[in-house]
DNA sequence: CGCCTTTATAGTCAGAGTGACTATTAAGGA
DNA sequence: TCCTTAATAGTCACTCTGACTATAAAGGCG
């Protein structure tokens, strides 16, 4: 932090641009999926895009993000404002915008399984995609968001952060397949019940002890996420490398 | 990323500076220390604060970083270009700065124990300063800094980056010296030991066998740094918790 | 010159945690 | 009713770690 150059003059030097990107996960089918939104002006007209935009002259980055994911989901001002956002890094390449000087600041968000999105906002459409089979992506966007899969990949690792993938209400079964889908490998049940029924905070039974019917093998029972956040010792991925 | 205000004007809406603000982080004498810079003007005329400055035009974020680290550092082009540099997080509550609008992104760099730097750039003064014992410093440097030492401090856990605080050569006890300084604990020399010299490519004997002496105890081997970048299964630190 | 201190290095042992299993229970579907 | 599926219980060996003890090799100092 030094002198602002030409004296502070706010409008003497080239300006800079500061927007936000969104890397918004979740889990569908035993798939990890990634919102993404269509650009409906140049440059990548008809390319697909994270969801993102300018951050406003009062507002934070992450308040940006938020009021972003908002309208893109169309969630509630409230839903959103307790979803687990993450700062994954910022991308500030000269050339990543051809209009101008763009630095954006990407955010990688969890949630559960939603509805299709609305497509509100400027996006002339938003929709679920795999994010195993993706075309190339607008901007810097296939980089964005291989961070983002690596870093929730890691952070899986050593948080409780599987949790935010499912619902309110979910069984040890969901949770392992949050795991196997975003690692992209699949895990022993048992082992992975105990490891996670051992960790105190990681998860809690619902009371009254409910089980979910309807499914084909013997019900489940039923857990809330618990109040640990971090994971000690860490549930690392077999085989040691990242996807 | 949509369309930008005002149809791409980009002196028609208030504009942001971007900053990088650095936490050089070095070990000397069993302590953990940071580089800072007096502030020769105002705002926090007199106060301390981290090195950093502007984002050029044409640079990107860690190019202006590397940058500003040479000049407040006075280390050649080539060894800046060398370090360890990490990208921490950005900061951009839209009042960190009294003066304008500007959002900082924040870097990381590990060190050797360097000589007392030159003070170049615009900083009225530069120094180590042990990050144990600091007054409250400009802007929000607090908080980077304190997220600074929280993140190599995890990152020890599980990486190979403690040997970015040992010159090319070192001993295994200044490599465990450095984990206990991040950390703030006391390890077990044996047990150290054991987990580096297990770990494939975490660090290899210095060819010839060659061994430090002049210290107090049994002269000690050398060793380099290996090839491996990541710790697996990680060096976890002991107690859970961060500092 | 012999001790004492200091530091490096070698090794031991018990317990925690994990990976790879097998077995049993309880649902739905043909 | 049997078959399939999924949840749950439990076992066993192996790895890794924490807490130790023991030995080796330097410097300092009487």
């Amino acid at each position: 932090m030094s002198t602002a150059p030409e004296g502070y003059d706010p409008h003497a030097f080239e300006p800079f641009a500061v927007t936000v990107d969104l890397a918004v996960f979740t889990v569908r089918g035993g798939r990890l999926h990634v919102l993404l939104v269509e650009r409906g002006e140049d440059p990548y007209k008809g390319h697909w895009a994270l969801p993102g935009g300018f951050v406003l002259p009062r507002e934070s980055a992450e308040s940006a993000a938020r009021r972003e994911l908002a309208e893109e989901t169309g969630l509630t001002e409230s839903t959103v404002s307790a979803l687990h956002l993450e700062q994954l890094r910022t991308y500030s390449d000269p050339d990543r915008d051809p209009r101008m000087r763009v630095v954006s600041v990407a955010y990688a968000a969890l949630v559960p399984d939603l509805p299709e999105p609305r497509g509100g906002g400027d996006a002339a459409n938003a929709r679920w995609w795999d994010a195993g089979a993706l075309g190339a992506l607008a901007f810097d966007h296939d980089r964005i968001l291989a961070d983002a899969h690596d870093r929730i990949g890691a952070k899986l690792e050593y948080t409780c952060l599987a949790t935010a993938f499912c619902p309110a209400e979910f069984t040890l079964g969901e949770l392992q397949q949050v795991y196997e889908t975003v690692w992209g490998v699949e895990l022993d049940r048992p082992n992975f019940r105990r490891k996670v029924l051992t960790t105190p905070g990681f998860v809690q039974a619902v009371e009254g002890s409910p089980r979910r019917t309807g499914g084909r093998g013997k019900p489940a029972a039923l857990y809330r996420a618990g109040a640990a956040t971090a994971l000690h010792p860490p549930l690392l991925r077999p085989e040691g490398r990242s996807t």
